[in-house]
RNA sequence: GGGGGGAUGCCCGAGUGGUUAAAGGGGGCAGACUGUAAAUCUGUUGGCGAUGCCUACAUAGGUUCAAAUCCUAUUCCCCCCA
């Protein structure tokens, strides 16, 4: 058994601020003395059901938990979806069925498994306690809470000053996910900045309620592949946790410098000391950065497939753009009902490959000197071209099709 | 309930009768440079076998030789007063 001391340092890893920090000790003490587990809390949209690697920051912290022996919580939160988190951005949003939910749950389900340990992990929907709650139990709740602790809310107080509205049911949803915790007598909730408050009021709540208030463990946002805003799927600069080795490997390399240490931190097991060491080799220049950020996508790799696939992926890599040659695999490409006289169309080629959406955009690609077979530049966007049985079709940098006839 | 403002391409945002497929920026894509990086520079960014044609400025009609721009109705959003 690890001391508190031990288990609170690998949990305190990557987060960003843990509220209260004692709190967390006496709890992981108390379980380890009555060897009761603590209940870990975290709450998850129903609406996005694909899980990448911002999403895994959390859910790996959630592991360690699991790891300790401690009972994980899912929350899908498909009761309060329906208010929305406000952002201020979208105030209504588009309500799911029940279907739908069900459907999202078992595709997060799916996914998480690859995370965390499925024996440890409970799944419930908050519709299950929210929903029968009675208009005299809602004001008896939100009774508990004052106005002026609502507005606190940044997103609220900002809204309120600019003079942008603010619907009633917006003030409900930090008091629906604070009830979430009450019911649940969760001892720790985990969740990004952006759950701060919410997480917060759980603790206000729980007090409320006369129970021990639960520890909110915040964990950093994870930017993207841009290196700029936060990693999401709605802004293509996400890296799934389901990615095929190859695209993972390729994605990850095209991250800045900067954003390695980061990723080292949050994304893999790494130990700190060993970031810390990499991070001070980057500045004075004696690790090269290339070599680091191939590890940082091996490891990452690794945790999502195999050690295998990571090392072949990586050859792949070096194969194509170091070396710059052909990738091993690539998806083909049927030209024998296409021919005319024994040619295609090179636009047509490059529609049917699915390396564009149009006709003309497929043109565009041809004008600026994008598009080759077999290493011949093909720049005419009019050319047939005579096609060989296992030529290959190229597309800018990364878009590769075998031809066959 | 009254008064006012607004809805433009992936996003933001100009444009108030005619060289407007629609300025500018962001983002995307491509090229150069590289370490498939970042930064930078350049080009491109509705569709169509295409020196032209078609479809587009919330929706539906209308005026006009000509409309994103004017008129009418509809939908949605915002602000102020009550």
């Amino acid at each position: 058994m690890l001391t508190i001391d031990k288990q609170f340092n690998a949990i305190k890893r990557g987060t960003l601020e843990i509220v209260p920090e004692e709190g967390l000790k006496a709890k992981l003490k108390k379980a380890q003395e009555t060897g009761n587990p603590l209940k870990i809390k975290l709450g998850l949209d129903p609406t996005a059901p694909y899980i990448h690697l911002g999403h895994a920051v959390v859910l790996r912290k959630i592991r360690q938990f699991q790891d300790l022996g401690h009972e994980v919580y899912i929350i899908i939160g498909d009761f309060t979806a329906s208010i929305g988190d406000p952002s201020g951005k979208s105030v209504t949003r588009p309500q799911l069925t029940a279907e739908e939910i069900a459907a999202n749950a078992k595709t997060y389900y799916d996914q998480y498994c690859m995370i965390l340990d499925p024996a440890k992990t409970k799944v419930v929907f908050n519709s299950e306690w929210l929903g029968p709650l009675k208009f005299a139990d809602v004001i008896k709740i939100v009774s508990k809470v004052t106005v002026a602790r609502i507005l606190e809310r940044d997103d609220f107080e900002k809204r309120l000053s600019e003079g942008r509205p603010i619907s009633m049911h917006e003030l409900l949803y930090p008091v629906c996910q604070a009830y979430d915790s009450v019911f649940l007598h969760s001892d720790v909730e985990l969740g990004g900045t952006d759950q701060k408050f919410n997480i917060l009021m759980g603790r206000d709540l729980q007090t409320q309620y006369g129970q021990e208030e639960q520890v909110g463990l915040f964990m950093p946002i994870l930017p993207g592949l841009d290196g700029v805003q936060k990693m999401s799927k709605s802004l293509g600069n996400y890296v799934g946790i389901t990615e095929p080795p190859k695209d993972m490997f390729g994605k990850i390399m095209s991250l800045s410098d900067e954003m390695m240490p980061t990723y080292f931190e949050l994304c893999t097991d790494v130990p700190m000391e060993e970031v810390e060491s990499i991070k001070a080799g980057l500045t004075n220049g004696t690790v090269h950065p290339m070599d680091t950020k191939k590890r940082l996508a091996r490891e990452i790799v690794t945790m999502y497939h195999s050690a295998e696939e990571a090392a072949q992926a990586q050859a792949e890599f070096e194969r194509v753009f170091s070396q710059h040659e052909i990738p091993t695999d690539m998806p083909e490409l049927k030209l024998s009902d296409e021919l005319t006289d024994g040619k295609v169309w090179i636009v047509k080629m490059l529609v049917m490959a699915g390396m564009v959406p149009s006709n003309s955009e497929a043109r565009r690609l041809v004008q600026q000197g994008a598009v080759s077979i077999d290493g011949e530049k093909v720049s005419d966007p009019s050319a047939n071209i005579e096609v060989k049985d296992g030529q290959v079709l190229r597309a800018g940098k990364l878009k590769f099709a075998r031809l066959t006839l």
